[in-house]
DNA sequence: GATTCTTATTAAACTAGTTTAATAAATATC
DNA sequence: GATATTTATTAAACTAGTTTAATAAGAATC
């Protein structure tokens, strides 16, 4: 767990021991491709750690999936707003690889943050950088185009386009595989 | 100031003591109309609560302003990216109305949180609400159309309707004031 | 209360996407 | 390596927005 260990401290200071208490509550998971962690209708209690894999978020809308994220190495994630409320998901969490997590259960994290003020601290930097993320992504859906989007996304992770289906790109990106070809078209085209 | 503390007790459990040191630290301060709480080039150090009015938080993009958000009425607000980053910002937060909030400096926050766990845990769990908003927002703009979108803000602030002028709704909206216009008319014709 | 300034609507031409359907290319399976 | 299946591209018709410009309506000011 020593790169779990290593994004937590690039948050915040934590002391040996108090690290020590919380990765205890962390157990591996292995997750074949196409399996779920996660299926609407069902209750999501844990929070997850990507150690290798790519995980897709996606609700299904109209029938056509809707991807929220592609969660790969080194992201913290689980289905938040269910999370929080304890009430049903929505949404579907599938590995689009075979993958290995590390979870952590919400009454752990309870335990660990009432423990650990340090602790408790790397959970309100984390869900502030998660909300910067979050900003940024608002602002690009609104200040945009989906070319620009593309063109960003193209940048900043390069590798997903070798990893994930175009389709699902696509639809992360909030279109549809049509509209996406032809923005590819259309850059190829050079204009 | 009792607005803010029932507003902060609605998150979690804080003591008497714990409290009244937070408090402390606010400061109330009196917005007219018009005037500024923050503009492109300036550093934003202080978290503010909105007592009572109206603050557009907006950026100019090619001349025309793009309306983030209204802090109403119990918001907790700032511009969050540059004042974590502690860069220049590249917003306005412009009073809409004459407006009274509470504002406190980053560094007081951080000794707030420093002396008191359960004051950093409501710091987390604000968070974590703003997030879940954030959240909301980009579902909204991937998966609703401007007129869902226009109908749900509708019905969910009817009031900003009577504060706020409709080319900022429109822009909030992510449209032009030609483009809501249309929706408007649309609607009324019954479609 | 007339004038000025701001805000909202309408019209017309345009654009970047959509949908549906057909085809082509790539990948997996027997 | 042929066949079936999945994924990506292209075409054509359509749609919900855009831009620009003119007009109408409302609010503020003298």
């Amino acid at each position: 767990m020593e790169d779990l260990k290593k994004t937590i401290r690039s948050f915040t200071h934590v002391s040996d021991s108090d690290m020590e208490y919380g990765l205890k509550f962390y157990k591996k998971k292995i997750i074949k491709k196409g399996a779920y962690l996660l299926k609407p209708g069902g209750y999501i209690s844990d929070f997850y750690f990507m150690k290798q894999g790519c995980v897709s978020y996606y609700t299904i809308e109209d029938g056509t999936a809707q991807v929220m994220e592609f969660f790969t190495e080194g992201y913290f994630f689980t289905d938040l707003y269910p999370y929080i409320q304890e009430i049903q998901s929505e949404s579907y969490l599938e590995a689009l690889e075979d993958s290995i997590v590390y979870s952590i259960s919400k009454k752990d994290v309870e335990k660990v943050f009432d423990h650990s003020h340090q602790l408790e601290r790397f959970g309100r930097l984390s869900m502030q950088r998660t909300f910067v993320i979050n900003f940024q992504r608002i602002n690009q859906l609104r200040n945009l185009s989906n070319q620009e989007r593309y063109l960003q996304l193209l940048e900043k992770r390069p590798t997903l386009f070798q990893r994930v289906p175009q389709y699902l790109i696509a639809s992360y990106l909030g279109l549809t595989p049509v509209g996406l070809s032809k923005i590819r078209k259309r850059l190829s085209e050079g204009r």
